[in-house]
DNA sequence: TGCGAATATTAAGTGAAACTTAAGAGGTAC
DNA sequence: GTACCTCTTAAGTTTCACTTAATATTCGCA
């Protein structure tokens, strides 16, 4: 569930990213009606919101374009309160709802869901290597049918793994992808990990570069 | 089209009959919810506009037996601004939208448009996983034949859960849905809600991913 | 072959997260 | 008004993931 948010106040939509992403959404994020026609594809954008006053051109522009060509997306439009014109022109171009601004992070959320109950695509994101395949959404590892419940720093440490699949992972770099920086780990904290992450998976699944780091396997 | 507007305080009312009209509406008004399930017809009638305090009785009652018949009719919501539960529960029982009083005729016009050029509406369907099964329309669940009746709360939690077998929903994720802009939860009442949904479902129904959230099995 | 360093293995302890229970506030129906 | 239902809070308890630390093992290199 790929989400587009086209809003050109950096701070405003730093924020929104990250809360979006806590929400579940994938968020690409344009600050320019150029961006924006770049980074909307019709095939895995399902949502966009969308912010009218652009640097470099009307957003209503971007939202006529979608519903011309039909593709089925959900478009929220963002607008200062007292731009009422604005919103009834969006709703008649075809807005599945407005949001005049400020606004409550928890409201563009609601009516988020409230458009995508419509459309109702689900994709879930899904990892495989070899006999190994992770399930982000369900938070599952399937070996062999199997299905493994893992822990989150062992589902984490996993997943940065099979992400870089042939490539070295330093005791380092795991470290960074486990732990915001902020903490020191003053311990053995990745070797325990992946010592208990071993004796759930197959054999030689992830091994050891003394001195190195870990990898797993390519094949 | 005929369209329905339910709503007591007169003069409002006369204001917006006359507009609609203009609008090239046929309008019906009702002042009470009486004279509304009276003027109702589920053959001609295609929107209602429903304000929620009405002098005999919740407004509610009426969109929730439109949606148990399943008739086609788009409704509208009209609520006071600072009744914000009103307004998701309307949402939950298939409201199509709803619009906070005060309000420019203009917003209640494109809306409309909005909803009547979805054409077919969405009616509130059934949902089931494994031997449970629930009915929007009804706000019943039942489990193996047997029904249960669950609070308001409790049935969302589980509504939240069943539209996302598979998917772990975080605890703030779960609390957006249940409690939307409104309110700040400063405790575990979700915690407490699951405890008592579990209490009443089978066994291992929904699973705890410690430090991540919940999931309804897939299977 | 033997030594030191890197990694593996265990087991115990800690703290945070989730569970449980119960009390009380607010609402509704009778 | 009273009785009931629902929801929120809060406190006490339990559980479990994670870290830590102590010990064992392996590996690379002389």
């Amino acid at each position: 569930m790929r989400l587009l948010l086209v809003e050109d106040d950096t701070l405003l939509a730093q924020g929104l990213v990250r809360s979006l992403q806590k929400e579940g959404y994938s968020v690409d994020h344009a600050a320019t009606l150029a961006q924006a026609e770049h980074l909307l594809s019709p095939e895995n954008t399902e949502l966009v919101v969308l912010d009218l006053g652009l640097p470099d051109g009307d957003g209503m522009s971007l939202l006529r374009k979608i519903r011309r060509k039909k593709w089925p997306i959900g478009v929220i439009i963002l607008t200062a309160r007292d731009r009422v014109e604005d919103k009834i022109e969006g709703l008649d171009l075809g807005a599945d709802d407005y949001l005049p601004k400020p606004f409550e992070p928890k409201e563009l959320f609601a009516r988020l869901r409230v458009v995508s109950r419509r459309g109702k695509l689900v994709t879930s994101s899904a990892l495989a290597v070899g006999d190994i395949e992770m399930d982000m959404a369900s938070h599952t590892v399937e070996v062999n049918g199997e299905s493994l419940n893992l822990p989150r720093k062992e589902f984490m440490l996993l997943k940065a793994l099979m992400e870089n699949v042939g490539r070295v992972l330093s005791k380092e770099q795991l470290e960074n992808k486990l732990y915001q920086w902020g903490e020191e780990l003053g311990s053995n904290a990745i070797e325990v990990h992946i010592h208990h992450l071993r004796k759930k998976l197959p054999e030689n699944t992830i091994k050891t570069l003394r001195g190195i780091g870990y990898v797993m396997g390519k094949k």
